[in-house]
DNA sequence: TTCCAGGTGGCAT
DNA sequence: ATGCCACATGGA
């Protein structure tokens, strides 16, 4: 177990909880238990004891060296969140009551394949399901990472191994349609030689965009997912159903008009548009202003 | 029963 | 370049 003081502007609950990982489980104690880059860790928080309003992150089943080389980087630990979220307040009154719900959300640096998987089963999908299709794929074809409190964890399966895979194979895990995208695009990937998908993270958003538009099952809304939650190019702004309501209530553009909210975003939130995205996708999930939001495009 | 969910590919204009 | 529409699955 180590402990990390001094964490601001974070809360597990937020950040995995808000749609863009689907993998952890909260424990009792409001922990939460997953796998990622084959380690098994429980993340839990504790307020500091010198009250000046700082949090001790502490992870069980972790070295030192592995804060440093892997989860450090996977919470974005080094962004400073407090002032994003100064930046967008003083621009959008909007964002502000958004960002009030979302105090601790952080955009993680996940695993590119897992993300290219998890946003391929997303597609007019809800997260429930999401998360019951993904951790069905990994305990049937993913390999064992490891007994952790007596349970066996389960890694993504890599691509080579879905890129075997036939559509029937594949059935019980009730993928659906997007059971042909995921083979389709792990046979591309895994026949890759120099794993263009890896390489993603040091390219510009653009040419990343462009090669992950190029797999089977990634659309526009899907790459800028992966972009956003495993490469960490903060300006992708993912317009999904949720989002198309939001800038439609909130901000007055019409339902249908998804370049209109391409500027806007581009406009007004820059270069941390996906950040925005994510205050505004968690508020309308989950507050009381963002559920009477919801219920109104119903009428 | 019908509608909906972190949409995309294919095909017709 | 843009506009439809089929595509599986399960919960409300």
């Amino acid at each position: 177990m180590i402990r990390i003081e001094g964490i601001r502007d974070f809360d597990l609950e937020q950040i995995f909880t808000c749609g863009q990982c689907f993998r952890w489980e909260r424990e009792e104690n409001g922990s939460y238990t997953g796998v990622a880059y084959k380690k098994i860790v429980t993340m839990g928080v504790e307020n500091s004891l010198n009250g000046d309003g700082c949090k001790t992150l502490y992870i069980e089943n972790a070295t030192e060296e592995e804060f440093q080389e892997i989860w450090k980087n996977y919470l974005d630990l080094g962004r400073d969140y407090g002032e994003i979220k100064h930046i967008l307040k003083e621009k959008d009154s909007i964002l502000a009551q958004a960002i009030s719900y979302g105090e601790g959300i952080r955009i993680l640096r996940q695993e590119p394949w897992e993300t290219v998987v998890s946003f391929i089963i997303s597609q007019n999908n809800n997260i429930p399901r999401i998360k019951k299709c993904i951790e069905a794929l990994c305990e049937t074809f993913g390999e064992a990472v490891g007994v952790y409190k007596g349970k066996t964890y389960y890694a993504v399966p890599e691509p080579q191994v879905l890129a075997q895979l036939t559509e029937k194979e594949l059935a019980p895990i009730k993928l659906g349609y997007r059971a042909k995208y995921l083979i389709e695009t792990a046979k591309l990937v895994s026949a890759d030689r120099v794993n263009l998908l890896n390489q993603c993270c040091d390219k510009t958003a653009e040419e990343a965009y462009g090669y992950l538009t190029s797999l089977n099952g990634i659309g526009p809304k899907v790459a800028h997912c992966i972009l956003l939650f495993s490469m960490s190019k903060m300006d992708s702004f993912p317009i999904d159903v949720w989002v198309k309501r939001v800038m439609n209530q909130l901000y007055g553009i019409s339902q249908g008009d998804i370049k209109a909210m391409k500027d806007y975003a581009k406009a007004n939130f820059g270069v941390y548009g996906g950040i925005a995205q994510q205050y505004l996708f968690y508020f309308i999930r989950v507050s009381e202003e963002g559920e009477k939001i919801n219920v109104g495009t119903n009428c």
